[in-house]
DNA sequence: ACGATTTTGTGAATGATTTCACAAGGTTCG
DNA sequence: CGAACCTTGTGAAATCATTCACAAAATCGT
């Protein structure tokens, strides 16, 4: 295992991972090789092998993998051993979905405070929380301390509200608005789209071509 | 322009490119270059050029795109031209949240349909629909032949949801629970995980190593 | 009409990620 | 103990994706 960087589609399975390994803990299984978790992810597995080399070395030539001792290793990889504290801005329809999940909890990750600008929202329960105003995130942030943010806010209020996370100290965001976030290099944003889903699915459903080739555009009216 | 297998990444940017170049319609911008969809996507112009150029040919040299033109290009492409009408099965939080959704429509996809199992829920409102019995998807689907389904039923109900939706005709499926489904091999999938989104965040917002090297396999229990 | 300027479309070069393939380590059982 | 058998960790090869760089096409000003 040599110092490169470890390449972002790796992080993305390392949580795959982690629920099959979650899985099979919970069937009681102590031990899986990577073929195993082959057939329970779909993710080939010397890609699973190589994926953790960037980490350290974690099983046995001939055995495999302890699944607690791989869950516990994995967990601390993902600063996902100690629980972590989530800013959640919008108590819209997307807010009320993400503060009733229940498996955030079984990942340690918790959502600990809600914040909106409407003042009709602001001091009513939002599930085990009350909503607080937006105007007191970074006062409510120097004792919660998160990291981690979600922005679900209309796209419109996005730029302003990752502007307001920044400056609570928020490194990480997940982004549900449709927009591209302007953030300081040291910020790292993750985008939600399941509108953008949709699009790639609607191509592959049909996978035939049609707009193809020639015209260019002419399309109602034109360029210059 | 040769014949090769469109990239994912390229389909995923082209839902990208096509928000931006809705927002520079709405403000009455009648052309772009591939300069300025950079500046407004952060997606750099050769790639975008080059994500084009696995359809035909849009553009005009010296002058660029024409919005519109491109907009019907794109949606042409993505079989949003025409309106795309999608199954729902799971009325709980996540397909309130969709069904309320508005932007949906400004892509022409629809949710013609929502279903459950629930005997307390089917045949309640939900959204502007009525809650359909699961147990008659097929027959319903027969009707309005959509061919994207959305899956947003507990983990446990996803698999035989899938096989349900695949049954009535879907080829397409936009997975929310947290399972690998095993579908036929003409039916893409797309799934949507927070957890793994929000793991990734809390990796990269630390920053920094901790579960290095060393022991493997230790942790609470042993292999073996 | 034409040279200066802009911008496209695309091969070729670079970079990143995945998969292969195998030596080395560990286990099982006669 | 040792031979047969697994399974890991990882360089090297293959595949896939992004970026560069430039000829060709379109426009504009004079
Ligand atoms: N609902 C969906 O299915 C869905 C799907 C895809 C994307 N999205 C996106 O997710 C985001 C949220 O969607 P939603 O359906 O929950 O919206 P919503 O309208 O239900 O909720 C938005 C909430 O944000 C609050 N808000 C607005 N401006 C604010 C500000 N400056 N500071 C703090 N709070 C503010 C509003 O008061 C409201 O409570 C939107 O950007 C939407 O485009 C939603
Ligand atoms: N709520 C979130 O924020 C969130 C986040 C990430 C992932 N998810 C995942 O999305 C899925 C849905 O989440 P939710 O919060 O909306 O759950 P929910 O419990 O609110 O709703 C699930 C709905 O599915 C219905 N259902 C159960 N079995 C069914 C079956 N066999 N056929 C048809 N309908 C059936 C239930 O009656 C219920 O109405 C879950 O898999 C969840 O893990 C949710």
């Amino acid at each position: 295992m040599t110092e490169t960087r470890v390449p972002i589609p790796t992080l993305e399975r390392l949580a795959i991972y982690l629920r099959v390994l979650l899985d099979a803990h919970e069937a009681g299984i102590q031990t899986l090789s990577s073929q195993e978790v082959e057939q329970h992810s779909g993710i080939n597995a010397a890609q699973f092998r190589k994926d953790l080399s960037y980490f350290g070395e974690f099983g046995k030539p001939g055995v495999g993998y302890s699944v607690a001792g791989l869950i516990q290793c994995i967990e601390r990889i993902l600063r996902l051993d100690a629980e972590q504290p989530i800013l959640l801005v919008g108590a819209g329809n997307i807010g009320a979905a993400l503060v009733g999940y229940p498996n955030f909890q079984a990942h340690r990750l918790r959502i600990a405070a809600v914040f909106d600008n409407n003042f009709v929202k602001i001091g009513r329960p939002f599930g085990d929380l009350v909503i607080e105003d937006i105007a007191r995130i970074r006062e409510i942030n120097a004792t919660i301390g998160a990291r981690l943010g979600i922005i679900a806010v209309p796209a419109s209020a996005a730029q302003e509200v990752a502007d307001l996370l920044v400056e609570a100290g928020v490194t990480g965001i997940l982004n549900f608005a449709p927009t591209i976030l302007r953030v300081p290099p040291y910020v790292h944003v993750r985008n939600v789209s399941f509108l953008q889903e949709l699009a790639v699915l609607s191509y592959q459903a049909v996978e035939e071509s049609l707009c193809m080739n020639g015209q260019a555009s002419r399309g109602g009216e034109d360029a210059v």
